[in-house]
DNA sequence: ACCTGAACACCGTTCAAGT
DNA sequence: ACCTGAACACCGTTCAAGT
């Protein structure tokens, strides 16, 4: 398992087959069939085993600084394996360690205060922010070499002239810096818990 | 591509081969190669024409009217071909098409008064909730017959009490309904543009 | 320009066989 | 219990050949 997750790592999870990860292990392909039912097997094994790595923060914080310390702790471990993304949502169903943490996330919204009704909407407001990963729509911590950015700006900026704008804003550093991605992911997570907190006081 | 798309709404994405689809138009494999440079091109080419049906709102409405609208039909048609977020997740640069859509949202957002700044974390908040899509962590709209779910319950009712209180309320309508995903949706689609007004205003 | 067929280097997985 | 090797039914893609 810890294996897999080093080679996933490395080369990603689509570099992941029976028989690398096999070589990589010194042994031959079929041998993995003793430890394993199959590859999605394989991939939940791994999934499972990051997951559980994500601290379950039990100090009796409120609930806002409990999320928040969640979250950013998830986000710190998938930062390191990602491809954890892909294969949680290549998950039929939610192993153990995924349970502990969903049931770890709503109860603490349930002891600060949410119905389960609330609760409920939370998480499908969090959605998999709170497990520290959100899939951007498309990278824009882009790094172009500056002609490049240029002819693409020229070339886009009749069609698209809203789009440049903002991606030359963000690349080099115009009135923002260069996208920070930290520092997004964050001012996001507290744009949806300040909103909570207004949801739950409604 | 029409073919291709047609093939995946039915067979899913993962059903989708060069082999299979030739087969599908009753054509052999290689003869796919003079059309489309290799298979990730077909995939971005079916995501692309999915895309380009999503309506830009060109009415003078106020901008979270024209959001609201933009991702409300972005998601009826993404629930129409499932493995859209898929295949968007996958691409490494976003077309033609997803350039003229994100351009339309940041156009939204500036013509609706945000700075640049704002509508780049706007665009962060929002992720893929724009295009109608929210990848939830798990899907909780399940049908459990009453005696497996009962079963469940008694199996993982003592370590995760949260979880299985959550499931029980949105499953067999407890207090909720059975949790009606569109609705689940428009609340968190709203949650967010709600904030987003009071982050412009602040 | 479009299609074909054979071939290559890969997959996941089975099965019978070994220790 | 664990590993092996051959085999099967698949992949994407190249290349030389056809029309």
């Amino acid at each position: 398992m810890a294996a897999a997750i080093e080679l996933a790592d490395r080369d990603g999870v689509d570099a992941i087959s029976m028989r690398k990860l096999a070589q990589h292990l010194g042994v031959e392909a079929m041998s993995l069939y003793t430890h394993v039912r199959n590859k999605s097997d394989l991939l939940s094994g791994m999934t499972e085993a990051v997951i559980s790595q994500i601290p379950i923060s039990i100090d009796d914080a409120d609930w806002k600084t409990s999320l928040r310390q969640m979250a950013l702790a998830a986000r710190s471990i998938i930062l390191r394996h990602p491809w954890v993304p892909t294969t949680v949502e290549m998950q039929a169903a939610p192993g153990p360690a995924m349970l502990t943490y969903a049931n770890a996330v709503i109860g603490i919204l349930r002891e600060g205060g949410f119905s389960v009704a609330q609760a409920h909407h939370a998480l499908h407001i969090l959605g998999s922010r709170v497990l520290g990963f959100t899939r951007d729509l498309f990278d824009d911590s882009g790094d172009l070499d500056p002609e490049t950015a240029a002819g693409l700006a020229r070339e886009l900026g009749a069609s698209h002239p809203y789009a440049v704008e903002m991606a030359l804003a963000v690349t080099h550093g115009g009135a923002l810096g260069r996208c920070d991605d930290d520092a997004e992911f964050e001012f996001a997570l507290d744009f949806i818990l300040d909103g909570l907190a207004r949801l739950q006081s409604s």
